[in-house]
DNA sequence: ACCTAACCGAGACGGTACGTCTTGTCTTGCC
DNA sequence: GGCAAGACAAGACGTACCGTCTCGGTTAGGT
């Protein structure tokens, strides 16, 4: 990830030219974070972005490589993608708690059009949608996983469970309510889940 | 769905003028689905729909309201929504059959492109997402919930399961798979789910 | 320059599709011709002609193929490219007659504005420099070829003269005056024209 | 021309600090002059011609107000501005004298598409115009002036031929050719030109 | 040997315009 | 009145330059 090349010597020389305008960045992601809530996102183009932010065209372009990216950034920017995961003593408790956490993201309003967005532009932009699921799903997946992992230590995991197939019907299951069937999150939905996946059969 | 408005008399009195062309509606339907698989959705164009077809923007438009909705009425040329359930004996099968069915449709690779546009275009444009849920998102929850009424009755649903929270995770494995982790619908995932939403407890 | 070819038949079968608006065409004629007078032409961009004229911009890229073309037909719309040349009786007074006209033109400033851009824009686009020498330029010489034709047959033109420099000398002295040393298009300067070049030797 | 204010006492104090590169000033001039003639003055940017120059853009801002004045000190440093003007001994040897000089410099394509360049920049720019007029344009006005002034002393100037009308016809024809009439400058022209304005009537 | 000033290259910045594309609407004349 | 063709106003696309600003890094007096 980081580019170790240049930096053969101990320090590596920063490069020539002005510095990337804090100021510009924030603007931008504020902007377009705002324009999503505001008007949809099919009404949202880096145009818009643009004046919004108050800033040229050519410093979006020149930082982020699709409209999409500048999205992923800004829901980085609001919510931590790698979430902690404290163990709560059991693999019911852990799941619930990462449900509460995942329904609070994707129930807040703002966060939901965002992710519903960037979900659009995965589909509409393929190269996008390689960087969203590395970059965002996997990572999730991945916060998921290491709950069965330590639930199947502690020994309370159903067994058949996988922690690939748990991961289908808990992210299915936000994402399908987040797109398809907008339907709030709340604690019956919870309940189901923990109930469906936590049974010790 | 049919405006019936128009037949207060026992017999439609038929319309002056030329009669709606049943070949450019095909060809239609047909160019849009070629040129979704052929370029993917987000280059799709109503303009080059009706180059495609040979057909008149202005054809499009007199019949169909969105750019959706011309590519839901393809999907519903190309596999009849509506899928009948004949009753295989237990809830397990008839989840099974279910599963099958919509595993077939969703992993045909020109459907699952289809599917996946239609899901965008919802997000889009909240007209067309509401026709969507409506037309198909919803039948396909109705369908389950024959099953699971069919289940009931026989005394063979799992306690605590409802219809709509069986929806959600059939339907929300199947979306979240077409979206989001492009992996193939395989025979396992659909023993996972069986045996999930299947137990007895 | 007419296309005759695709009116084999008697008449000619009118294009398919909506026709140009004259109402457009107009309006783009007026803006471009404004803005330069207003502004500058190096301040003319298609875009604020568009602007100005209520017109979209590519109903002006759609007929023109040049911001050079445009201001080329404005000023055929306002000035009649080819005078009429009637015969004053003498060389002397024959080429006083085309001088007046030309100071004329010349001496408006809303034309010599025009003018002066379209001498630019033919030193910046080639291909537009050749179709201003056609279509203006050259029909200048011409005009004044025909004054020299008639004074060569009448007897009164000085010896040594060839229409080929006696146009060079007239708009050579006419452009310079335009473009590098703007001064008003006086009498004098006619006088002195009409002196130097009427002289019989 | 020079600013003068700042050496109040005898000799110039040198300013502190680094002084001008002679070295950057030479690359611009030239990427200046190869850009012109490579592309056309119309693709040649202030941009382009940095990065030609391997120089700062900055560099050229610092130095010279506009792209056209690059050009017009790359013109004077190839061609000395003021030529010197010997007696030919007649007005028609000086006067042929003069536009042999003249026509060298327009005939040399590099300088003429240097002169076109500079000749549209006074149009775009109305301050450089100013410029280009004052340090070229008149001055070749004062070069032809002195052999007026000299003929006359000298008696063989042809009576009612003023020193303005005489540059009108030789700079203007000569220009004209330039932007207009792209023909060569052969020495026939210069016959007519001597032969027009060189009679004693 | 420092200090301060001005220059240098590089390159990011807010803007404007480019020429193309698409949207949804509006004529046209044929069928 | 449907239809293919295609012009229309609108506005976004991604790129190129504009002229300005900001970096770190020279290069020169002046002290």
């Amino acid at each position: 990830m980081s580019t170790a090349a240049e930096s053969d010597s101990e320090a590596a020389r920063p490069k020539p030219g002005r510095r990337r305008s804090e100021d510009s960045r924030e603007a931008i992601l504020q902007a377009a974070t705002t324009l999503v809530v505001e008007l949809g996102y099919a009404a949202v183009s880096i145009e818009k972005i643009a004046q919004r932010a108050g800033v040229g065209k050519q410093t979006i372009y020149r930082w982020w490589p699709s409209k999409g990216d500048v999205l992923l950034e800004a829901l980085a920017e609001k919510a931590s993608v790698y979430v902690p995961l404290p163990d709560e003593g059991s693999w019911s408790a852990d799941l619930r708690r990462m449900l509460d956490d995942s329904f609070t993201l994707a129930g807040t309003s703002q966060l939901a059009e965002l992710l519903r967005a960037l979900m659009v532009e995965a589909q509409l932009d393929p190269a996008f949608g390689a960087r969203f699921r590395a970059d965002f799903l996997e990572r999730r997946r991945e916060a998921l996983g290491v709950l069965v992992d330590r639930a199947r230590s502690r020994g309370d995991l159903p067994p058949e469970l996988t922690a690939e197939f748990a991961a289908d019907v808990v992210f299915g299951v936000i994402w399908y309510r987040l797109l398809a069937i907008p339907r709030p999150f709340d604690r019956e939905l919870a309940d189901h889940i923990v109930t469906l996946l936590g049974a010790r059969a």
